[in-house]
RNA sequence: GCACCCGUAGCUCAGUUGGAUAGAGUGCUUGACUACGAAUCAAGAGGUCAUAGGUUCGAAUCCUGUCGGGUGCACCA
């Protein structure tokens, strides 16, 4: 029985009794985890609850404490319960079985849930602009995403992770006036720059990230070029021209280069939607069809919208102008990019009724594919499995995002009542902005309005930011220094390996320990800390228990747990003695992994998990440096240790793992 | 102007549907390695939870006002 089953069957426990007692069914009960093992596992407020309803039935004052009482005789009963308690003005404390419990711990997988496969959920993350490297804002999106898809494969999910190109806007058309009008350069010359730049180490997407910078200075006073930039996005747009070949080229290069760089995190996908495809598949005229049978979207015949085909944002009568509704096609007759959102959005659901045409992309090295779409008949091969059309759609997208992201919401639902709002979910997050003193150790010049700020946002236009690689590099390359002078005996390689490993576990933490709503001010010295809450500290935490296994062996680790059942007396005994509360800590600790998970999906927020994770880390550490498990010299002693350093054991790596975190063997 | 988010220790942040003595990390002051590897652990100092009211058995949490900070409100993407 896992722990969760067993709060299930304990709450319908105390609910039954509770609608006895006052007369009334009771709909749900409400449980707390006890701010400290001594005073139990799990808790009741029930009593509160009961005192007020029954004293508006009889209008007398009833004593919580008492209430709490005459629940307890009936949970006392259940196999798994040890003692109740009735704690404080009225709290009703369970005791679990512990020796009971550890031993479930040790046979089930924490975190992994057995039984049917769920409904499909879709995931779109990542999502970078294919003109330019991408910075570490991009690295939380992607980082929050990733973590989340896990979170939900952890609980039996079904789900499909897309990164969505957007080839054909502005951005990749800025990057392109900069190659064709400030480089002078065409396409060929342009493949040899990138095989010039790959022989010397440098990378496409630094390139670009410059020429963007430059030409955006270059707009500033050059009317001409911005023109050519009007210019070269119509030619994007058209297709079938070399301008848009070129653009095709620069695009694809620079997905290949934030992929490269994604996998550096162990951060994969399945499919590679574009902005092309959407248009030249002609998504929105599908859309745009269905939008106005189903009169969700009407031509604005005067005001400043004439002309316009407008979503009404907020239900509202009388004239049919308004102040929030939503341009989706222009006066011009082009679509907006919340109208191919919408689309998008609804081929996600699958409620479009066209599909995309695809192709191979690449592999990564685990073997996995990454797909793409494609407009080109002859280009398209077969799929294996069929994308989009998922119950539910997760855009991990910043929260500058919102109001765009509720058009599509309420959009979609505006078309598709019975889909509903539910189905589109915008897991929105704050964005990552740089310390003034970053700023400036980036090498900015800063004004003194600058200074004055508590942040300062980044910008891919005037190219201020960390760029991803250089930020895993600086990690690599600190871990490596560490790793050498801890591990003088290993080769280069592994050091290298190892400090890889701990480069990315302290990059993912960082990014995924603060909430969705906090504006992450970087800053390099906390970014770059191996110490205290860190990635670092909770692989660590996992190395150290990993080394005990390997100095204790498989046959004597097989057999001290194997022998857990046969000690259930001597355990319940050692749990009860001075330090059987701390030992339990670990055991319950660990068994709260798979509650974790679900509470991580439930509040779509992954730092929960992240905090869950430390907290182990945290609570293991403390149990390593008060115990030695290898010189214990008490048989039934020592079988308990190893059996507690196991779950705990388990419980991180499988935490870890959530959070795309490997394990070293050493550090 | 309207909408949304935020204000908790010197600094950076957690704090579950309202619950027990408001917690971590970091920095500071101390102490612990001939090691199941100290990227660790222990101890100490550090708080009027921005502010004023309200709701109730109970508020950092819910409601209202005020002050301070951020973001969004394009026929950009």
């Amino acid at each position: 029985m896992t722990l969760l089953e067993l709060q299930k069957t304990l709450k319908e426990k105390v609910r039954s009794k509770a609608s006895e007692i006052c007369g009334e069914p009771v709909s749900e009960v409400a449980v707390e985890v006890p701010p400290k093992t001594e005073f139990g596992d799990i808790a009741f407020p029930i009593a509160f609850e009961l005192a007020k309803t029954l004293k508006a039935q009889t209008g007398e004052k009833q004593n919580p404490r008492a209430i709490a009482e005459s629940i307890k005789s009936d949970i006392l009963e259940f196999d798994f319960v040890e003692d109740i308690q009735i704690a404080g003005p009225g709290y009703l404390n369970v005791f679990y079985k512990r020796s009971l419990l550890l031993e479930s711990a040790l046979e089930d997988t924490p975190g992994t849930v057995k039984g049917i496969e769920k409904q499909k959920i879709c995931v779109e993350h990542t999502s970078v602009n294919p003109n330019k490297a991408a910075h570490i804002g991009h690295l939380r999106n992607a980082v929050l995403g990733d973590t989340f898809v896990r979170l939900l494969r952890a609980a039996g999910n079904q789900v499909e992770v897309q990164n969505y190109i957007d080839n054909t806007g502005v951005q990749v058309a800025d990057v392109v006036v900069g190659f064709i009008h400030l480089e002078k350069l065409e396409l060929e010359k342009i493949k040899a720059l990138d095989r010039k730049l790959t022989e010397s180490g440098k990378r496409f997407d630094h390139f670009c990230w410059d020429l963007y910078a430059r030409v955006g200075v270059e707009y500033q006073h050059n009317e001409d070029l911005l023109s050519k930039r009007a210019e070269t996005l119509h030619l994007i747009e058209e297709g079938d021209n070399e301008t848009a070949l070129l653009a095709d080229f620069v695009a694809t290069r620079n997905v290949e280069c934030i992929l490269e760089t994604m996998e550096r995190l162990s951060i994969r996908y399945d499919l590679l939607p574009r902005e092309s495809e959407i248009l030249h598949l002609h998504f929105w005229q599908k859309a745009f069809e269905l939008m106005k049978e189903k009169n969700a979207i009407h031509l604005a015949e005067n005001g400043k919208h004439a002309g316009c085909w407008v979503m009404p944002f907020e239900s509202h009568e009388g004239s049919d102008e308004h102040e929030n509704d939503k341009i989706l096609v222009r006066s011009n007759g082009t679509v907006t990019y919340t109208g191919k959102d919408i689309a998008y959005q609804m081929w996600k659901l699958g409620l479009l009724g066209l599909d995309f045409k695809y192709r191979h992309f690449t592999d990564y090295q685990n073997g996995k594919e990454v797909w793409i779409t494609t407009a080109d008949e002859s280009a398209a091969e077969k799929t294996a499995v069929s994308y989009g059309g998922a119950a539910r759609v997760y855009n991990v997208i910043d929260t500058r995002q919102s109001y765009p992201q509720q058009v599509v919401k309420k959009g979609v639902a505006l078309i598709f009542p019975e889909k509903g709002e539910d189905a589109s979910v915008h897991l929105s997050y704050e964005m990552v902005a740089l310390s003034p003193a970053a700023a400036e150790e980036l090498g900015f010049e800063l004004t003194d309005e600058d200074r004055s700020k508590s942040f300062i946002e980044m910008s891919g236009r005037k190219g201020l930011g960390v760029k991803a690689e250089d930020m895993i590099d600086r990690l690599e390359e600190n871990a490596f220094h560490e790793v050498r002078e801890r591990n003088p005996d290993l080769d280069e390689p592994k050091q290298r390996e190892i400090a890889a490993q701990i480069a990315i576990g302290a990059l993912r933490y960082f990014l995924l320990k603060f909430t969705k709503n906090t504006v992450i001010v970087f800053d390099f010295k906390e970014a770059t800390a191996f110490e205290g809450e860190t990635g670092t500290y909770c692989q660590n935490a996992t190395v150290r228990l990993n080394s005990i296994f390997r100095k204790l062996g498989t046959e004597a680790l097989e057999a001290a747990l194997g022998s857990v059942p046969s000690r259930s007396k001597e355990f319940s005994k050692l749990f009860g003695e001075d330090d059987g509360n701390e030992l339990w800590s670990v055991v319950i600790l660990a068994l709260r992994l798979e509650e974790t998970i679900h509470q991580s999906i439930a509040q779509s927020e992954p730092a929960i998990i992240a905090k869950y994770t430390f907290n182990l880390a945290r609570t293991s550490n403390l149990f390593y440096q008060k115990h030695r498990i290898l010189d214990e010299p008490d048989p039934d002693k020592k079988a308990l240790l190893i059996a507690v350093a196991e779950t705990a054991r388990k419980a991180l790596t499988s935490a870890l793992s959530t959070m795309g975190v490997s394990i070293p063997e050493r550090m």
